[in-house]
RNA sequence: GGCCCGUUCGUCUAAGGGCUAGGACACCACCCUUUCACGGUGGUGAUACGGGUUCGAAUCCCGUACGGGCUACCA
């Protein structure tokens, strides 16, 4: 069925172009991320075209660097755009801020069709207009048929009026003329019919004052200009849906519209997920780490909270999806391959962050070390003049990889192999220190300082033997050894380290360690 | 307030009329391991409520409650 779907389009021979629209204003958001992702499997499964459109249309919202550090997330992600303003394309421009004056003339249109009309009102009045009306009742008065006969409009005003104010440059924007009584609806591809009745509705603005147009102007322009077949957006657009329905019907024909996927919302504990529950609770909200140029606040991104990009993809996409089988780790070729929108769940997802930390666990420990190995070499940076190896680090990786969430939990789970640990947990080994223990502790020293065999299972046999000959159990060894080594109980395999430590290094710790104790 | 969307374990979800309501995260216990982690086994834990429809409803319909979104010359 679901196929079939697919095969209508297809043979309609139209092809399949989505595209994703921020306004770059600050940080990309968690659900920002997820709608590209489902904009970006949607094409690639129908072979299609992935767009990236910067819906730049409020000047006082610029905010300088929004824009490149956008498609830095995008590229992070591994989702590139095939259409964009970084990437070109033969529907351009992809700013709408340049399309400027593209919109104007489907304004006008709207007006001679009597869709649309002319508003005179400053934004002191219509204040005013909503205060003086709003009561306990209803709190937020709308502009909209039942008061726009009071306000200075077109529709109030004599066409001489009109054209007196106009001729005089009087600031005006445009309104959309929201009909009396008229049903309007469509199929929203998640969650089915969707009815709005045109009563309840307002005369939104269509072109500001400033001669830009709005988003509900904006969108259905350049979505009919782009020839997007298949819109997805986040579901706080629903309300305004109507609104562009009727502007589809007027400008381009209803049955040019896109199909629509309005997208479940990401929550946080509070409602939609904002900046503000990543910096309460914790998690990171945004992809990479974003600095607000103005305030100077830097905003932490999962991408530098040590999340490998696969994973923050899953972990997306797992979030208000799945096909059907209780697989949950994917790579992006298997997502494309099993991605269907009728899989989307229609209700909210709250984002809970130990799962996501689950999912980056479970990349990390399934990547291999040539994977990880940049992200390793990054973490230990400033400590390269321990000269390791490649394939000694590779090891390395090996050894604690399963042990990180976060490829940050690299530095305290491998830092001991680099430098000596700073402080040694020595309260855990003098509990049950001896004599004997010291003896046993400077023969070892020894046994490292001399002909070592490079064999972790041979180092752990001669350890025993040596354990036997003081008549001690090796477990009680052991753990003394491993605190000196790496500091505390943690890491892994004792003679795993040693060999990597080399003996040299190894003596010098035991040795350092047995000066703390008695 | 109005409009719209939604409602299965704490969280993400499976089950699109017939079940002991399945899985995952988290949590707890045990096993493995003389560290930590990994791994394994088991456990606690859910169909919001009330009406219908039906031989039979988590599943279909209606109502209620609750949650969320929108209600800007922001997107």
């Amino acid at each position: 069925m679901v196929a079939a779907g697919w095969f209508i389009f297809a043979a309609m021979g139209k092809k399949v172009r989505v595209r994703f629209a921020p306004s770059p204003t600050g940080g990309l958001h968690l659900g920002g991320v997820r709608t590209v992702l489902f904009n970006y499997l949607f094409a690639k499964k129908n072979k299609g075209t992935f767009i990236v459109r910067i819906e730049d249309t409020d000047q006082r919202r610029f905010v300088p660097g929004a824009e490149a550090y956008l498609f830095d997330c995008l590229r992070w992600c591994g989702l590139e755009p095939d259409e964009s303003v970084q990437h070109g394309g033969s529907f351009g421009p992809y700013r709408q801020s340049e399309r400027k004056t593209l919109y104007r003339q489907y304004a006008d249109q709207l007006i001679e069709k009597g869709l649309a009309y002319y508003a005179f009102d400053t934004p002191e009045e219509l204040e005013k207009m909503r205060t003086l009306l709003a009561t306990p009742s209803n709190p937020s008065p709308q502009y909209d048929r039942q008061v726009r006969m009071q306000l200075r409009n077109s529709l109030s005003l004599s066409a001489d009026e009109t054209d007196r104010l106009l001729k005089a440059g009087t600031p005006y924007v445009i309104r959309i003329k929201m009909p009396e009584q008229e049903t309007l609806g469509f199929t929203d591809l998640i969650r089915g019919e969707v009815r709005f009745d045109t009563a309840t509705l307002d005369d939104k603005v269509l072109l500001k004052a400033d001669g830009m147009p709005t988003y509900h102007l904006a969108v259905v322009v350049d979505d009919h200009h782009m020839q997007i077949t298949h819109a997805f957006r986040g579901e706080e657009w629903l309300p305004s849906a109507p609104v562009h329905i009727l502007l589809w019907q007027s400008l381009f024909g209803i049955e040019n519209m896109p199909r629509w996927a309005h997208l479940p919302l990401i929550l946080g504990p509070e409602g939609k997920l904002s900046k503000r529950d990543g910096a309460k609770y914790g998690f990171p909200v945004f992809a990479m780490n974003w600095t607000d140029p103005a305030s100077g606040e830097t905003t932490e991104g999962f991408k530098e909270k040590g999340f490998l990009p696969e994973a923050f993809l899953n972990l997306l996409a797992l979030l208000g999806w799945n096909d059907g089988s209780e697989k949950e780790i994917f790579t992006l070729t298997e997502l494309i391959d099993s991605f269907s929108i009728e899989r989307i769940h229609s209700a909210g997802a709250h984002f809970d962050y130990e799962k996501a930390k689950w999912f980056n666990h479970e990349w990390i420990k399934r990547s291999p070390a040539n994977r990880l190995l940049p992200y390793f070499q990054e973490q230990f940076a400033t400590l390269s003049d321990v000269g390791y190896s490649e394939e000694k680090l590779t090891r390395i990786i090996e050894l604690v990889k399963e042990r990180c969430q976060l490829l940050t939990d690299l530095k305290e789970q491998a830092g001991f192999f680099f430098v000596d640990p700073l402080s040694i947990d020595t309260a855990a080994i003098a509990a049950k220190w001896s004599t004997e223990k010291r003896s046993f502790f400077e023969g070892l020293i020894a046994y490292y300082q001399g002909e070592t065999p490079e064999e972790a299972a041979q180092q752990e046999q001669a350890f025993k033997e040596k354990a036997a000959a003081f008549q001690l159990k090796p477990g009680e060894l052991l753990l003394p050894l491993r605190i000196m080594l790496v500091g505390g109980k943690f890491g892994p395999g004792v003679f795993d380290i040693t060999t990597v430590l080399g003996p040299a290094t190894t003596a010098r710790r035991i040795a350092h360690a047995l000066t703390l104790l008695p």
